[in-house]
DNA sequence: CGTGATGATTTAGA
DNA sequence: TCTAAATCATCACG
């Protein structure tokens, strides 16, 4: 809007007619040696921007209603009359629209503002342009790209979102169990966060559209280029990015929340089963001269217990120390356990010795 | 609520 | 990278 005045002020001084030229029909013939019939070309200039300023108005109050109140006068409500292209226009403002697109000095006089509008906004233009992309946009957009939140949907996101959930936890735990539940809520955020996007995106769409219609209709009234269009689109589209900025960190907010969260729950302590227990204590007594379980044991062990390997290895590594410092309290389940592999290795020997000689079932 | 049990984490060492 | 040892944090029980 600003710029809109300084051009008007530039394209006066271009073509020699001050604003107050412009206003004075007289000066404006002196100038025009030819002398026009009926309307000089003042009047004309004087509608076109007349025309501008109205233009302006109307398409800030149909583009920015919360802005616009201060705008509408109430008399002018009142006056709403026909439709262009979606916009209430004032009745008297068509007529004028229309008496100034049929004069016959209109065409070249536009043309002429055109020209002159191209060279002033191009020369704006080179000024302030080509913005580099936002460093903060860009760190939430990896972020979230590495939360696994935006980027590759569906698939690759779960995938990427395991491997954050891994990656939170470190080098161990490489269950699953807890990791479902940060995984739901992380896909949870993902489709808020996705349908937002979409939202923003689509009302972005929605009014740019509704911008460009304007200004293209409006471009056969008032001098508007195509690059003043796109601009126009630009700005359009810097507005609805800063918003997605705010939907981008609220985003990161809530997985960080969540991250927080999980890292938390993961310190929380739930005892094993009991045969689990069981299981993990079996294996420790029946191999104490040597409880150190291979790879391919605790995968085994983990398996069995329905925990997972790096537990399975606290285990033992508690196990085995507290063992150690006071074996007198650990005798009695040393012998429990004892007795429960002897009785088992019986029960197999058993079984073992039937299922070879199944003629001799009265051996045991 | 105090206390021991227990799973997880941290630290240091090989 | 694995382990011992110490330590933390929570559970479970009286």
């Amino acid at each position: 809007m600003d710029e809109q005045t300084r051009m008007l002020a530039g394209l006066g001084a271009l073509g020699g007619l001050s604003q107050a030229d412009v206003g004075d029909p007289d000066s404006v013939r002196k100038q025009q040696s030819l002398g026009q019939p009926q309307q000089d070309i003042g009047d004309i200039l004087q509608q076109i921007m007349a025309i501008t300023d109205e233009s302006l108005d109307e398409a800030q109050a149909r583009c920015w209603p919360e802005e616009a109140p201060a705008q509408w006068t109430p008399q002018r409500e009142g006056e709403l009359g026909g439709s262009t292209a979606g916009c209430a226009l004032p009745l008297n403002f068509q007529h004028r629209k229309h008496a100034l697109n049929c004069h016959r000095m209109k065409p070249a006089l536009f043309s002429v503002l055109c020209e002159i509008k191209e060279k002033t906004v191009l020369s704006i233009r080179g000024v302030q342009e080509e913005d580099p992309p936002d460093p903060q946009i860009m760190r939430l957009d990896n972020m979230l790209l590495a939360e696994g939140v935006s980027g590759p949907e569906k698939g690759g996101g779960s995938a990427a979102a395991a491997a954050a959930a891994a990656a939170a936890g470190g080098s161990p735990n490489d269950g699953s169990i807890e990791h479902s539940d940060y995984r739901a809520k992380l896909t949870q955020i993902r489709q808020i966060y996705h349908s937002e996007l979409e939202k923003y995106e689509q009302a972005c769409s929605e009014f740019t559209n509704h911008v460009m219609n304007l200004l293209r209709e409006q471009s056969r009234t008032r001098p508007i280029s195509p690059k003043e269009i796109e601009r126009m689109v630009a700005i359009i589209h810097r507005k609805f990015s800063s918003i997605q900025m705010q939907l981008k960190q609220s985003t990161c907010e809530a997985v960080m929340i969540l991250r927080s969260r999980f890292l938390d729950a993961r310190r929380k302590r739930r005892n094993f089963n009991k045969q689990a227990t069981e299981v993990l204590n079996e294996y420790f007594y029946s191999h104490l001269s040597n409880p150190y379980p291979s790879e391919e044991a605790k995968e085994e062990l983990a398996k069995k217990c329905g925990i997972t390997v790096s537990q399975v290895s606290n285990w033992f590594g508690n196990k085995r120390i507290r063992y150690k410092k006071n074996i007198g309290k650990f005798q009695e389940e040393a012998n429990l356990y004892a007795v429960k592999t002897a009785v088992d290795a019986a029960n197999v020997s058993a079984q073992a010795s039937q299922a070879n000689s199944p003629a001799t079932p009265n051996s045991g």
